[in-house]
DNA sequence: TGACGATATTCGTTACGACGACTATCCTTG
DNA sequence: CAAGGATAGTCGTCGTAACGAATATCGTCA
């Protein structure tokens, strides 16, 4: 029967297997979250993107990293950080300089006005994410942790 | 102790709530699986937009769809449509006229080019889809869709 | 020392997704 | 029928993330 329809509508894979199912609602799931931490951030004029590099940053104290150093801590290549750190930088929330003993890095750190930007925005942020799941006890997302890191395994 | 060692490493949301650690797992293994996704379909030299968008055209059979309905379907917002599906006509992918009775609305329908394209892909998706989750049981992965039904629920 | 591979970063390009602003067309309503 | 609002789509812009290629520098080893 379910195959009947799915011929008429010509949407072989309008039903999907539970794997499908699974993956969709991982992304939308992903997707449905990450907008609200973007919209809470838009309104500091900063990316997802570019407060994860500040916390980073922050994270190192003042210990400089290099762009390889930042990259490995993100999901993002070497390449991306540099422009990512670039626009940081244009807006004096980092400063960078070359290394003098091996010039092919360029250390980064975090500068005063950065620090003073995402200081007050950790509270805000953990607070955001605490409400965005606060409808789920505590015990649901120890299990959906544990799951999600399941999935990744065979990823 | 811990207080000790966050402060220490000025990273004072280092180990944050499990809602962030929750929130964190989402967005990686969001990231991890559509990776895959994306690796395969980039062999056949589309996004994961693209294939999304000739997917839902190709649902719509014979009758055509207008940049809302299309987004519609999506995550996606109407302007983004445009351009989207402007990088499929230009590759002769889908096919557009403008609406006689409205001449507001743009007709959008995949054509045979596409389906050719699509068609072969299915399957290997579809597998992808299994693959990626095959390790996991359907028990859990039934869990997992229900909880992160219930995670979206908040936001 | 000089060539060569490895490493660190930068640059060029494309596509996507978000924002807002703009145009064209339709529809209502006075 | 004309004015104004609603709707559908397009355009301009920015930031991100992916690809690959190029550049600069370093380290090693013949």
């Amino acid at each position: 029967m379910a195959g009947r329809i799915q011929a008429e509508l010509q949407q072989s894979r309008a039903i999907g297997s539970l794997e499908e199912e699974a993956y969709l609602n991982i992304q939308r799931t992903a997707n449905a979250l990450s907008q609200r931490i973007a919209e809470l951030l838009r309104g500091h004029d900063l990316t997802p993107a570019q407060y994860n590099v500040l916390r980073i940053l922050r994270g190192a104290g003042e210990r400089p990293l290099n762009a390889s150093d930042i990259a490995g801590r993100m999901i993002t290549r070497d390449p991306d950080v540099t422009r990512l750190v670039d626009r940081l930088e244009k807006r004096g929330l980092v400063e960078r300089w070359r290394c003098t003993e091996d010039r092919r890095v360029v250390w980064t750190r975090i500068s005063p006005a950065g620090r003073e930007l995402i200081d007050p925005l950790d509270q805000a942020i953990d607070e955001l994410h605490r409400s965005l799941l606060a409808h789920m006890p505590a015990e649901k997302l120890q299990t959906l942790v544990e799951l999600l890191e399941e999935a990744r395994d065979g990823a």
